[in-house]
DNA sequence: CTGGTAATTAACCATATGGTTAGATTAAAC
DNA sequence: GTTTAATCTAACCATATGGTTAATTACCAG
């Protein structure tokens, strides 16, 4: 073994892995264990049970994907720029954790109210709100077509996250090995952006 | 209890309820029994294993998913006609069984052997990229753009499929109730239309 | 009615799984 | 060096779970 680092964060890292491979109902403890190099009752040592476990993994990669959201969607610019800027930063943020909005999408389509519960906790994302008022304002004065700004924002994020979600999907029916897959989402970055210009230029 | 149908299919029906709402890992044999209002044993005099009676309902599921697509593409009608008939008819056959993409994309996800496998056995999906050559061909008649007709086939995907999957963030984030999603899903069939028009219209 | 087949059930089994415990080991305090 | 607290492990426990079986019931042809 390379490190000897704190049990603690040895036991999180391999249940993120296991988490965010199997989601909860198919992540087992022993698995959890054997990814950490360690004996299974420090899990519960450290923390307790598996949904309390769980909890921790759940809340981190939720902040993750919400959280660079959040970040990305308040960089100050004019929003023609800002489009760009969303989608490449947003795309490549995802690139480097591929399967987290799957594992988050999962298991908030699982367990709603953990996740409700969680939003009431930490605030309304004030970042995702003050994009949309952006939206709005830059219609008002004519930067953009006055769009509706939940449209706007959901067809981003639509454009960008899905086809993370349903890669093995797309690959299987368009036969695309992860070379050309790779090839399209860099493609990608592009059309997102000219496809929102296309619909919100004035 | 009302009808007294043949135990077969009531199985079947109570397999697909539990395994689409809690996935493979998640699924109960005892559950799915309950549902189906009989005796545990039947599901295995019925059908074998766990793993085999799940093979069925995912998929009839991917079936029901891509196959939907794969009709819709397939209309015979010009191609600015056809867009916003893919978009309307795609996104009502969804809402009868919101919760079928999630569940087929999580499942592929999960083993996406099985998927590839399923795909060798019942063909490529002829009208899909059929659809694909006729975006080349329209591009070329100048009828639309000439845009990646992958990409353009992802666009209308993702902008269909994704709040679907996402329905539970999306209204947690933007704070919307049953109603006012609904309303906005009503609309979103305009407006993904008008995107994906201002991107191709020549 | 009767013999036989298919459908159904209660009880059971083996194993997996989350969780616990009693004791060992390590490390720090004195 | 001894004591004490934190860390760690092997073995164990209770229950859940997929799956089986032996026996019972429903059904239907003759």
């Amino acid at each position: 073994m390379a490190q000897e680092r704190n049990t603690e964060e040895l036991i999180i890292e391999a249940a993120k892995k296991i988490f965010v491979k199997r989601g909860l109902a198919g992540a087992r403890m022993q698995d959890i264990a054997d990814e950490a190099g360690i004996n299974k009752a420090m899990l519960h040592y450290y923390y307790r049970s598996k949904d309390k476990l769980f909890e921790i993994v759940f809340n981190e990669a939720i902040g993750k994907v919400i959280g660079r959201l959040g970040t990305v969607l308040s960089q100050p610019m004019p929003i023609l720029e800002k489009v760009p800027a969303i989608v490449e930063s947003y795309i490549d943020g995802v690139m480097e954790a591929p399967y987290l909005p799957m594992f988050v999408l999962n298991e908030i389509n699982q367990q709603p109210e953990m996740f409700l519960q969680r939003l009431k906790t930490q605030g309304n994302f004030p970042n995702i709100l003050l994009f949309l008022k952006e939206i709005v304002e830059a219609g008002k004065q004519r930067q953009i077509k006055e769009v509706s700004p939940i449209q706007l924002l959901l067809n981003i994020l639509s454009l960008c996250v899905f086809p993370f979600v349903a890669r093995p999907m797309v690959q299987g029916i368009l036969q695309l090995d992860n070379v050309q897959y790779n090839m399209m989402m860099e493609d990608r970055k592009k059309v997102i952006t000219e496809v929102i210009f296309a619909w919100i230029k004035a």
